[in-house]
DNA sequence: CTCCTATTAGTACCAGGTAATAATATCAAC
DNA sequence: GTTGATATTATTACCTGGTACTAATAGGAG
């Protein structure tokens, strides 16, 4: 049994809307329709053809990916190793929640963590533990400036606090406990 | 003054590395030099076409974004509301640090707080606080079971423990106390 | 049977390539 | 200057996955 126009449509969006890389050959063979009928469909929804949707997607892998050059996440600023650093990072629709505008907690914590990481001058850094406080809720395009400070300092063990700031407004906070390996596969 | 032909390579390398999305025309106009230079360029280096790039990039997104369906990172495997959950997450390449088979640390936190979040039978559920411990180092491929048991329920105010294991080997585990709001912004 | 919607078909055109072949630059060495 | 080798540019035929448009069916509901 084919589908019914209205359902076709509903699950063809469904199913760009996960995978955008589908061809209108592979569509129309999938919904056992003509390649024509998956264009009108299109059309009618306003959905483009796939190199549009495939360089949609491409590009927010980009956003996501330069906002990560290197190990640090977002832009590193300052840095005075084992004593204080600094990052910035512009929050992009692709870190926020589905439907919103707040930010998803983990890409804060992210910064911060990969901050305090990059702060320790060893070859290989972990993160044991961390206290982390989620003070105020981030939305997209906020600009977070994480500060990032070695309270203790011990021959492989470091306590690194690291305080998040969307001007000048705390919105986070975190206690890193960070251990320097020599090793690690 | 042009670029000579090794150092115009090596940039064209570091360009297409850092976004993929330029065609052959552009780069040309970029270099100053013909459209087939660009291409035999790109050929020496074994370097696709802009459209394959492109699409590359796209999957790499679609595989990150396969993993968070929804609100939750991972699959959802058990939720019973405000008592316990459970979802799995297979790690991928796109999670690693750059060269390297080591799972970023935010991606055990993302599906770890994502799940507990889930747990609460609320419309809007915030972290508050969180208290991480990494015990092991997760590697790319690793499947990883995030187990989440509410601890402690007051009106406003839960505290959900979160155990996450790659074969029965605990890996990660945190406790985090999280908030449900009436709305959001 | 007819009207309407849905579907299918066909054509010209486009971007951004591959692949292959041929014609020029450029420059160093003799 | 002339000769070679390497680098660059040009040209052409062909490919995929479309857009945009026109026209021809198919299938039901009344």
């Amino acid at each position: 049994m084919k589908y019914a126009k209205a359902d076709r449509q509903k699950k063809l969006m469904e199913l760009l809307e996960e995978n955008p890389l589908f061809t209108d050959r592979e569509l129309a063979d999938y919904f056992d329709v003509s390649i024509q009928t998956i264009r009108l469909d299109r059309m009618s929804m306003g959905i483009p053809e796939v190199r549009e949707r495939t360089k949609n997607a491409a590009s927010a892998y980009a956003r996501l990916k330069s906002v990560s050059k290197g190990e640090v996440i977002g832009e590193l600023v300052v840095l005075e190793l084992n004593r204080y650093s600094e990052s910035v990072m512009v929050t992009t629709p692709e870190m926020a929640l589905e439907r919103s505008k707040i930010i998803r907690g983990h890409f804060i914590f992210a910064q911060a963590n990969s901050l305090a990481v990059a702060l320790i001058d060893a070859r290989n850094v972990l993160t044991g533990k961390a206290n982390l406080t989620f003070h105020k809720i981030v939305h997209i395009g906020d600009k977070i400036t994480a500060r990032a400070v070695v309270k203790k300092k011990e021959k492989y063990r470091f306590l690194v606090q690291v305080n998040s700031y969307k001007d000048d407004e705390l919105v986070f906070s975190g206690d890193f406990v960070l251990f320097a390996k020599e090793e690690v596969d």
